[in-house]
DNA sequence: TGACTATATTACCATATGACAATATAGTTG
DNA sequence: CAACTATATTGTCATATGGTAATATAGTCA
């Protein structure tokens, strides 16, 4: 967070993209969008995934702003709009291993320290 | 997203602390811990809120690792506990400001152009 | 135009989540 | 121990969200 404090607005528009990006289903499909364009039905069997639903979560990371999409005869392929989302991805990704090598060092302590709380 | 295709767990586990900072008021807390640790009590006021609450956003912050906490007497003080989040809320912020320049380059470029729909 | 394909939208249900009030728990102080 | 303070937990309600089936829309092709 920049050091000025941020305005509801802007709390409620990051919180938002925070949200978007808050669904295993949502980064499975930005995943395999990493690898190139992809059309709906496409994804639809790569995630065996319903077809409404995908085209729903689609729809949402594209009002997000983090996908693009375009029109080539019947089909519509998508594609990453922001790669931000993977160095997101990876930083949680690290700060998660971080955390889980810290619990672990806690767990095998010799006993006998005084514990936090 | 590192390089090789994540398990279903890891990207549950992102996607789980993506959702944990896609709350405004969460992201107020942490907005407000990033000038110094503070007691339930004094969020609840700075941030006037309803105290069971800030308890709960402040239990679920602490349970995906975001803040610390001690014991003091009768408070409890609560603190970042892991920075990381303050990195993403720019990163964030950064690109929400670029989708924002690059609408507003579109809305208002001279028409007759091809729109990319 | 009508049949067909690909995608989006709508409607419905089940579940998750946030706000809040009420209650429980832990610590302090007399 | 009783009274008090600070925080956590529980229960309830309203709303948001994901999954899915059904339907609508847009484009293609004969």
């Amino acid at each position: 967070m920049p050091n000025a404090p941020l305005t509801e607005a802007t709390l409620e528009l990051i919180a938002r993209r925070f949200r978007t990006l808050g669904e295993p289903f949502r980064l499975r499909i930005l995943q395999h969008l990493e690898q190139g364009e992809c059309t709906v039905g496409e994804l639809v069997e790569l995630l065996d995934g319903n077809q409404s639903n995908v085209s729903k979560h689609l729809q949402l990371l594209y009002d997000a702003g983090l996908v693009t999409r375009r029109r080539e005869g019947n089909s519509i392929f998508y594609s990453i709009g922001d790669p931000l989302v993977f160095k997101l991805c990876r930083m949680v990704c690290q700060s998660e291993a971080d955390k889980s090598r810290r619990d672990l060092k806690e767990l095998t302590r010799p006993p006998g320290r005084k514990a936090t709380r």
